[in-house]
RNA sequence: GCCUCGGUGGCUCAGGGGUAGAGCACUUGCCUUGUAAGCAAGGGGUCAUGGGUUCAAAUCCCAUCCGAGGCUCCA
């Protein structure tokens, strides 16, 4: 199907003398529509097989295009000439049928008559949006057509849930959402109206974009494919750190770290319907005699484990997890700096449980993991997040005692999303949703409860009777580190436009304390200082080069550097001024500094700093 | 994918049919520095790529690539 929608002034159509054979029978009689939407369209040989799937989604398209030009009014204007291979007559006035009949439930529609040459005359806007063209198709996949159909039919309900379990069904009225007073909770008003009236409007490119940039953590890549990153060694360290951070968290809670393939047989039986729901959101690989996919999450390679492991009711909860180099290729405009990405580590754990009890009672285990991470990179637990709850009804209505429960841990209200039916392969999640400086919102954490893949995939454990059963699986994950690292950068801009320093928590800081030499006389004994610094595992480094003091003040401070100490004379003697993030200066000494620090960064992960201890001696890896 | 805007020294950007500009960075020299930018000189760019128009293209046109924002989407 291919359409070309023209947003006119007015359109005036004459029948002229029948072209076909089986042209509709017509008054003829010339017509004439102010205002309207002018949409040719020509039906194709490839429709044929699904004019009533094609009728719909074009239907979808013009009420995109309707909505976008604000009218009211709709003219359907046969015109096989868009296409090269046209569908039979036939097909076409039934798909066309078909459209008027659907958009007239919503639109004033006027079918111009098939099968006539007509003489026409139209005037075009000729603003930006007055010209669009679409070439409309369904996918060769049955199960693709029906997932995707089933999510557009989806009825969501909305509700704020407070902690004591109370209820607020929600609606909306002129881009404002009404049903909750949000007076002290700002942001959970934005996230939701973020979710239901989509009003996702950003003025200017969200502030960590630069910042990712200015700090020398990461940057775009050219030579490679959009929303695939590179990071530099400041960049890398963070993200390794909050990786061993999550990791560390992950093994503690008793799960079992593997590592599972990046790429997968597209033809293998297992994938079969879960992939074909996002058809065109994969990358393809080609080996020399298989054709693959990346890995859009690590569920592929930890089910295959699972199907082939044995396991008793005893192994339950059975707990794997894996900090899962990714691969979703979202469409080019969706990407955003560090926000979303095609290619990002997603620490994916999983868990297979007995049954629901034991399910939800590892949820909110599970829950309390998310959250010490969330706290442990610098996030203010409720404060920075908004929880949001999508549930299936019918598990709603036999479970609210445990969704109670999940927002009385939370200690804060948070939306609920109710579905009237399963259509995703979980009857309930949840997400930490964190409002950014361009009030978008973004998933951290979640958790769901799968009750289907298990059955895909073929995992079972033996229950106590010898029976084989089916697992239910809970995917979890505190959030992409990519994403996290998103979050804290777009956090400490919000510290700057409250008037604050910026800055990064000390133990992610790459570099924790620098050392300013007065002059070039002074360096040799502050390294001397910096190897017993070093000693602690405190990352440290020495500014020695030919520069006053006052700039290399301003340039430690640029890069958020947590401690700065100047080095000369008085310092020599052992008399350490420390001058904080916050601007203070401290009289502190060696050890005093070190004990701070360790303090500070006590249990968490440490790693060197990946760069030369010598300014002089590190490249500059972006201007 | 579609719409809009952009791509000019390492970085941030100005300019714009007829010898290519600034600030920062870099190199060199002077200064020998005490808590947010010392002084001076110098080097460095086939103006994203490929076509086209023109006597002449970085500038205008087309295509492609890359980036940003929007639409849509986010398993």
């Amino acid at each position: 199907m291919k359409i070309l929608a023209l947003h006119s002034d007015f359109l005036e159509v004459e029948p002229k003398k029948k072209a076909i054979k089986t042209a509709e029978d017509i008054k003829k009689e010339k017509k004439r529509i102010e205002e309207c939407l002018v949409v040719f369209s020509s039906v194709e040989k490839s429709d044929e097989d699904q004019p009533d799937q094609i009728a719909e989604k074009t239907v979808q398209e013009i009420k995109n295009i309707a909505t976008q030009v604000k009218t009211e009014k709709i003219v359907l204007y046969p015109f096989v000439h868009l296409s090269s291979k046209p569908s039979s007559p036939g097909t076409a006035l039934k798909v066309l049928k078909k459209i008027d009949e659907l958009l007239s439930k919503n639109y004033q529609v006027y079918r111009a008559p098939f099968g006539w040459y007509k003489s026409f005359e139209l005037k075009c806007k000729g603003h930006p949006l007055s010209e669009l063209s679409r070439e409309i198709t369904i996918g060769e996949n049955q199960d693709t057509c029906k997932a995707l159909k089933a999510e557009e039919k989806i009825k969501s309900q909305w509700y704020i849930i407070e902690p004591n379990g109370e209820l607020h069904e929600l609606s909306i009225e002129n881009g404002k959402v009404t049903g909750f007073n949000f007076k002290k909770h700002k942001n959970l008003e934005k996230f939701a109206l973020y979710e239901m009236a989509k009003s996702r409007a950003a003025p200017k490119a969200p502030p960590h974009v630069q910042i990712m940039r200015k700090l020398e953590i990461a940057d775009y890549e050219e030579g490679g494919d959009p929303g695939n990153m590179r990071f530099y060694p400041k960049g890398k360290l963070i993200k390794g750190l909050i990786e061993e951070l999550i990791s560390t968290k992950f093994a503690e809670y008793g799960a079992m770290e593997v590592e599972t393939p990046i790429m997968y047989d597209y033809d293998h039986p297992c994938f079969h319907g879960y992939l074909d729901r996002f058809p065109a959101r994969q990358y393809v690989v080609h080996s020399p005699n298989k054709k693959l996919f990346m890995r859009f999450s690590a569920c592929f390679g930890q089910f295959l484990i699972a199907r082939d492991a044995t396991i008793s009711y005893k192994d339950l909860p059975f707990r794997m997890y894996e900090l899962a180099k990714s691969f979703r290729a979202e469409k080019r405009g969706e990407l955003t700096g560090l926000r979303r990405l095609r290619a990002f580590t997603m620490p994916d754990c999983h868990a297979l449980c007995a049954n629901e009890q034991q399910a939800k009672e590892e949820m909110l285990k599970r829950f309390q993991v998310s959250k010490s991470v969330e706290e442990d990179i610098g996030l203010n637990f409720p404060e920075d997040l908004e929880l949001g709850v999508r549930i299936v009804k019918k598990f709603m209505d036999t479970n609210k005692d445990f969704v109670d429960a999940l927002v009385k841990s939370f200690n804060k209200p948070a939306l609920l999303e109710l579905w009237d039916k399963q259509f995703f392969y979980f009857t309930m999640k949840y997400e930490w949703n964190f409002i950014d400086c361009l009030d978008k919102a973004s998933a951290l954490a979640t958790d769901q409860i799968d009750v289907e893949n298990a059955e895909r995939y073929g995992l079972e454990y033996t229950d106590k009777d010898g029976q084989k059963k089916k697992p239910l699986i809970l995917h979890q994950s505190p959030g992409a580190t990519e994403r996290l690292i998103y979050v804290l950068l777009e956090k400490a801009q919000m510290q700057q436009n409250k008037g604050l320093k910026p800055s990064l928590p000390l133990w992610l800081s790459p570099t924790q304390v620098r050392i300013c030499s007065v002059s070039q006389e002074f360096n040799e004994s502050a390294l001397k200082l910096i190897e017993q610094l070093k000693k602690q595992n405190i990352r440290v480094d020495l500014d020695d080069r030919e520069l006053t003091v006052g700039k290399k003040i301003r340039e430690a401070e640029q890069e958020w550097i947590p401690y700065i100490l100047v080095y000369g004379e008085k310092e020599q003697q052992g008399q350490l001024t420390v001058r904080e993030r916050n601007g203070e200066q401290k009289q502190l000494s060696l050890s005093e500094l070190s004990d701070r620090i360790k303090q500070q960064t006590k249990n968490k992960p440490f790693k060197q700093l990946p760069l030369p201890t010598i300014l002089s001696k590190r490249p500059i890896f972006l201007g």
